[in-house]
DNA sequence: AATATTAGTTGACAAAGTCAACCAAATTAT
DNA sequence: ATAATTTGGTTGACTTTGTCAACTAATATT
């Protein structure tokens, strides 16, 4: 591959995925919630139960922060939290069927927003977005 | 396709991107630059001249943080405004050679991220992933 | 020529996110 | 066992990011 070309595929991709999280901010600002308590929801989701300093891993956000969205998220009952057993400074997260409601919400929100912009894109810009993809895994070589 | 699976594929791209975000904005706070600011500079690259008023177009970005940012580029000597002979009102903007550097690094960087991500992603994953771009662009009829 | 629109700037503000100090529980060292 | 250290989480004060409305100047509309 030229390198000329490589380039152009990087900017393919960022341009692509810089106006997906346009698009992103835009209806998460029509919703209720930021990206960060999607992303935070996302991660409550996903693991059923886990503690507030699973997701300061997982997403490196910082801890005063979170610790303010899960009192609010508590707070619009949203998640439920139970005392480890394990130990005692640690809750345990988990959704409630509202928390799930509004996951399902924002997940179905970005698939449009997803579609709105692939609709926007050629055939051809399409190929080179997939195609970019794979030759990130080719070069990973896997 | 089942409707269960088309759920889980809209998680896993959801997941993909989100991530992407999340990896795209650490990198972006290590630079000097925010994501609007990023995607300001890529608008004004690919445009070549472009007014303020294409960039709040484009973007849907608020004017007036518009007017901040673009004051910054040009205390730092990354955008050059060349006043429009049609219309006095409005300023063209164009990258300077500092700026284009700046943009360059930029994209390396996300460029780094992206690899980073797919890196931790299996194959199987990475399948679901382009496949569900695919479907999508079916579903559009391309 | 008067009126309305549009491009862009600025001030005041709201939302998002960070940092450091702190408390309580758990772990490690002695 | 207990003193010292580390870890999980909360809170207050702060910075950065982004919004909204008021304003000026230039253009377009009647």
């Amino acid at each position: 591959m030229s390198t000329q070309k490589h380039i152009q595929e990087i900017r393919t991709f960022n341009r692509f995925y810089t106006d997906l999280i346009g698009l992103l901010d835009k209806h998460l600002l029509n919703s209720d919630y930021s990206l960060a308590e999607a992303r935070i929801l996302y991660e409550i989701f996903t693991a059923k139960e886990l503690s507030a300093s699973d997701i300061i891993y997982r997403l490196s956000i910082d801890k005063g922060y979170l610790s303010r969205i899960l009192k609010k998220f508590e707070k619009e009952a949203l998640i439920a939290r139970k005392p480890s057993a394990d130990d005692a400074r640690v809750s345990l997260l988990s959704l409630t069927d509202a928390g799930l409601e509004v996951f399902n919400g924002l997940n179905e929100a970005s698939e449009k927003q997803i579609m709105a912009l692939i609709s926007t894109m050629s055939v051809k810009q399409l190929d080179a977005l997939i195609g970019h993809m794979k030759a990130i895994t080719g070069l990973l070589g896997k």
